[in-house]
DNA sequence: TTGAAAGCGCTAACAA
DNA sequence: TTGTTAGCGCTTTCAA
């Protein structure tokens, strides 16, 4: 293994100066610097992060904290806060949160507290006051994400506001008859995400149409969507008016809901209009109208964010971009399967 | 931050018998090492992997190198492999590999080389010949997953296999004018798969049937399987025999042959049968029948054998496993996207 | 702008 | 079974 040593005697310097030259920290002459990169190139010289990290403190590394790795809007904020890390030369280091009580604990007791992060994204994740202190008490820059959190800074759409532009597009287009697909309490250990979409929609449709809406649970999924669809259309009473426009609380369930419309043979958006939300590529191969909620930026937002708190001095000035944006952007898409209601 | 020799000092014995007690490593009497757990604990100390793998060598870190880290199967194998290695103790480092060429090199040049990890996990990606040298040189454990890779360990599906399976399903319930949705050579920069699987297609259907197979490149999305759908079915000549039966190499390309299908006004599977390849979970949503390559367990697998090699003595003897199987299993899993054919 | 040298916090050889 | 101690390969003061 080459080691700077092997460098300095190269280039003719000492190791101190062979450090400051590849770590960019300390005056360097120009042409130290040029011999030393030289030599370090020559050499397939690389700074291993074991010795530095032990040296200066700093890792090179950031870790992000992700429940469900394999489910879409995880895996593309995953995506999306790596690829901008790479590109500031930083490792990325995973910890799964899973729903083993005790394998979730012993992430915060230990895994976190081995020092192998300089900071860390927290992926839309409720965490319970003890795992708040646990992050807190690491003394590294902590980002999260997906929910206004009170003890550490956080990136957050505004869930409510979501839930509110889909419902309005649905009331806008001419929809009294508003169907609601969330889920039950039992995923609301994510910022009460569900409740919040499910008042949202609520508020919406009250004030605008003063109509009552029926909400059912469809638990984030293609199936769940569709059968909570199916009950939906299956519940009403007689006297009722028909339902013809349905928010979804995610994509996936939107299009459960446009499977379940076709086997109950209804046309959308014609018989039935169906709105998602967040921007599922697959929302666009069924003509999904949904409301984007950008999840791939949002995870490089977070990862520029803990890069501007691990180096104050390279971010942008506060005046040209907010530091911590109150609220993501998020954009209505309307596709094919919304459109006015029949006579 | 508490150290070794804050524990050591409240547990009344040198830093070297902390180490090996909290390390597993070398011998501790019983008593020490529970006055040495019980001090640890009391302190809440966690060994720092800075100074540990400086000392050690060891990192107690795999990476994974992966490419696409938001597509279906990635994201799955990543979920797979990760829950392992956790399980087993060890950090997760991401190395995600994007389409730009210099960012590619950077990370076989420089980010691989930081001493940063114990052992490697090459995703389903092919590497060119410097690319596998690199990795060789870094004197590690590699495990390579998705093709043959003659200078790696690899851990390999059998990718014909899996497209005999599944063209010789339908061959077996009556089809005899198949069609195929693969994809372009654009896309064999992953092993080849898709001409194996093209291959093993065309030569099932021969040695059974005597026909010819329409290929139709769909690009490995839903979107692409239901456009090369619509080429297949209009593209026949009238007087060419009607295909009955579908094969496609990935369940997102089959479940657009199923939109497609529904496009047309066709029924599957009476008008048209239709089979994937992978195990996707949309595949149970759409009934849609697979030969399943669990993408999950393979990450598992990959998982198991870098620690395996890490540390030999732990793994189980040969006689109870393989310890690099020749082949992954797959399933034929027959949903309602298959019947026999009309006569 | 440079170099000498003292650590960073732990592990492992060695001696007891 | 235990403790002493010399590193592991860098970074960073400090003095020049």
């Amino acid at each position: 293994m080459v080691s700077i040593d092997d460098v300095a005697r190269r280039a003719g310097v000492s190791t101190a100066t062979v450090s400051r030259a590849l770590s960019g920290r300390g005056p360097v002459s120009a042409a130290s610097r040029e011999r030393v990169l030289l030599a370090a190139d020559e050499l397939g010289y690389v700074v291993s992060s074991r010795a530095s990290s032990l040296a200066s403190g700093r890792t090179g590394s950031v870790g992000l904290i992700v429940p469900y790795l394999d489910r879409w809007f995880f895996s593309t904020v995953l995506a999306g806060a790596s690829y901008t890390l790479m590109q500031h030369g930083f490792d990325v280091t995973l910890y799964s949160i899973t729903d083993n009580a005790d394998e979730r604990r012993n992430v915060f007791t230990h895994a976190l507290r081995r020092q192998r992060v300089d900071g860390l994204i927290v992926v839309s994740l409720e965490l319970a006051a003890t795992e708040t202190a646990a992050l807190r008490a690491l003394g590294m820059p902590v980002v999260a994400m997906g929910g206004k959190h009170p003890q550490l800074e956080s990136l957050t759409v505004d869930q409510a506001g979501l839930a509110a532009v889909a419902t309005q597009h649905l009331i806008d287009i001419g929809h009294r008859h508003i169907g609601h697909i969330g889920a039950g309490a039992e995923f609301d250990t994510d910022f009460q995400i569900p409740s919040q979409r499910r008042a949202a929609v609520e508020e919406t449709v009250a004030a605008c149409t003063g109509a009552h809406v029926v909400h059912e649970p469809g638990d984030f999924t293609v199936d769940g969507g569709r059968a909570a669809t199916h009950r939906l259309l299956e519940t009403q009473s007689p006297e009722a008016p028909r339902i013809t426009g349905i928010v979804a609380d995610s994509d996936e369930m939107a299009i459960g809901a446009l499977l379940a419309a076709n086997d109950r043979g209804l046309h959308v958006p014609t018989d039935l209009s169906v709105i998602g939300i967040d921007g599922h590529p697959l929302g666009e191969v069924f003509g999904l109208t949904t409301v984007d909620q950008f999840a791939r930026q949002q995870g490089m937002q977070a990862a520029q964010h803990v890069l501007d708190r691990l180096d104050p001095a390279a971010a942008l000035p506060p005046h040209c971009h907010e530091r911590i944006p109150e609220l993501l952007p998020t954009t209505l898409v309307v596709r094919q399967s919304t459109t006015a209601p029949r006579q």
